[in-house]
DNA sequence: TGGCTCCATGCACATATACGCATACTTGCA
DNA sequence: TGCAAGTATGCGTATATGTGCATGGAGCCA
């Protein structure tokens, strides 16, 4: 584990081209419906309401950020989480926002 | 802590957007080199070698999202980290970038 | 081989935002 | 009160990227 700052500005760079992959709601919809398991792009385009030209440029920027897997299976296309950590992160992002909302929200007792 | 998913669709723009303000190295530089602690404007400016309108707008981003905290004294503004749990993210997304750039590596041994 | 289904991609457009420059605001001090 | 230091903000510009439409490829089947 990088544990342990400083960390150089190329990997800070590394670091925030990560989070500029998951700053797109339409990607976190995508990972999330795959939090359930592995799924084809249609699968998820019906789920998501989305089109399947957007669906599938999301699912390869995921891919490419080897946040998704990719598995051909004759005429479709599965994909599934790759990188487990991708859970935690959303957890800790939620929790964080969760007490800091019930913070704001005590202003008014 | 919001654990155990599913998520609505509301909850995921929040976290995108969380995700986006993480997704700028410069705010990641800011936000690093305040880990070592509390610091002014002027001394973030000269640190990261960056313009002072800049980095006042990028603090302004921080402390909006409620990352970092804000302590005016004279003449000064100090900034520090208000959420400890982004220290964990970066961790964690550090971990995970290292652990997938050796498994690529690997490839060439 | 022709046609169908599923998925990927080229193109154009609209929107968001990071940045630099200049300027306004705030506070302490002579 | 006038001035200087420290910080914040309005404005214009350049760039990045999300999206839809249309089309292109890949693989299965008759």
């Amino acid at each position: 584990m990088a544990n342990k700052l400083p960390l150089s500005d190329e990997a800070l760079d590394l670091v925030a081209r990560r989070f500029a992959v998951l700053a797109e709601p339409m990607r976190l919809r995508l990972i999330h419906a795959l939090f359930a398991g592995e799924k084809n792009v249609n699968s998820l385009v019906e789920e998501l309401e989305g089109t399947q030209a957007n669906v599938s440029r999301h699912l390869q920027t995921l891919t490419q950020a080897h946040i998704l897997a990719r598995r051909k299976q004759g005429l479709q296309v599965f994909y599934s989480i790759a990188d487990p950590s991708i859970l935690k992160l959303c957890e800790l992002v939620c929790g964080s926002l969760e007490k800091q909302l019930t913070k704001q929200a005590g202003v008014f007792r």
